[in-house]
DNA sequence: GCTTGACCTTCCAGTGACAGGAAGGTTCAT
DNA sequence: ATGAACCTTCCTGTCACTGGAAGGTCAAGC
């Protein structure tokens, strides 16, 4: 499929795609015109690059991410400790934005007065 | 206090913490001396600032979160509506992150041989 | 009192991750 | 065969920082 597809399927504008082929994350095919031709295997990278990204993921972490999936092995320790590394991360994500979400909650329901800036929720706020 | 104890105290390099100031995110006072002097209630803006950005918000909406703090009189609907929307991206992300996580695991526990591209693992990936 | 080193200041240039747009080739429907 | 909707490369701009230069401030030690 062309780009525009791949990017339609995947969710990335199709300049992102094509940057992401630049920087080295995708190599999709070529048609005889020329053109960028991805299979979905790519959309399915495409998706996923997508998501971790929007998620806080640098680039270089996602392309950690994506050399998980394509690790034929699977038998490095690396890629392991690489992925019980991300293990971490995403459940400190998790678990930040579960205050995040108590805090903002509290915020429009509860602390609906002028008692800051001395509201528990501000305190609450800097705990993490 | 100082921007050192300030960056120290926020997670946040002290190169940011003046950028945040630059773009009107924070107005510390001024020492004599012309040093920036940090509050306690600053910490607590900058360290709401250092997790909401890792947690993959842009700056402007984390401008956004931070009038929700700042807001004294709390009553507008516009304040609430967006409020209500970040909740909504909240929950979506922490969604996105407990899937991620799931496949993540699979990967590294389960899915350890060469059944790739056809792992169903990467079928799922493509789901969210 | 002077120096040394760790702070701090402003300013300017560079980077990462895109986004916009120009200039032009391809494909497809009418 | 002409126009619209794709695609291509290339070059520039933007956002959110990051690094470094050039210089002021401060506390500690000689």
């Amino acid at each position: 499929m062309n780009i525009g597809e791949a990017s339609g399927r995947s969710g990335l504008p199709a300049k992102t795609i094509r940057y992401y082929e630049d920087i080295g994350l995708i190599r999709p095919d070529r048609s005889d015109n020329g053109y960028r031709d991805y299979g979905s295997d790519d959309v399915h990278k495409l998706r996923f690059l997508h998501r971790s990204r929007s998620l806080g993921f640098s680039v270089e972490e996602c392309r950690q991410l994506l050399a998980l999936y394509e690790d034929k092995s699977r038998a490095s320790a690396d890629v392991k400790d690489i992925a019980a590394t991300k293990l971490i991360e995403i459940d400190r994500k998790i678990r930040e934005l579960t205050e995040l979400r108590h805090t903002l909650e509290h915020l429009v329901h509860a602390c609906h007065g002028n008692e800051r800036p001395d509201c528990p929720i501000l305190e609450e706020l800097s705990e993490g």
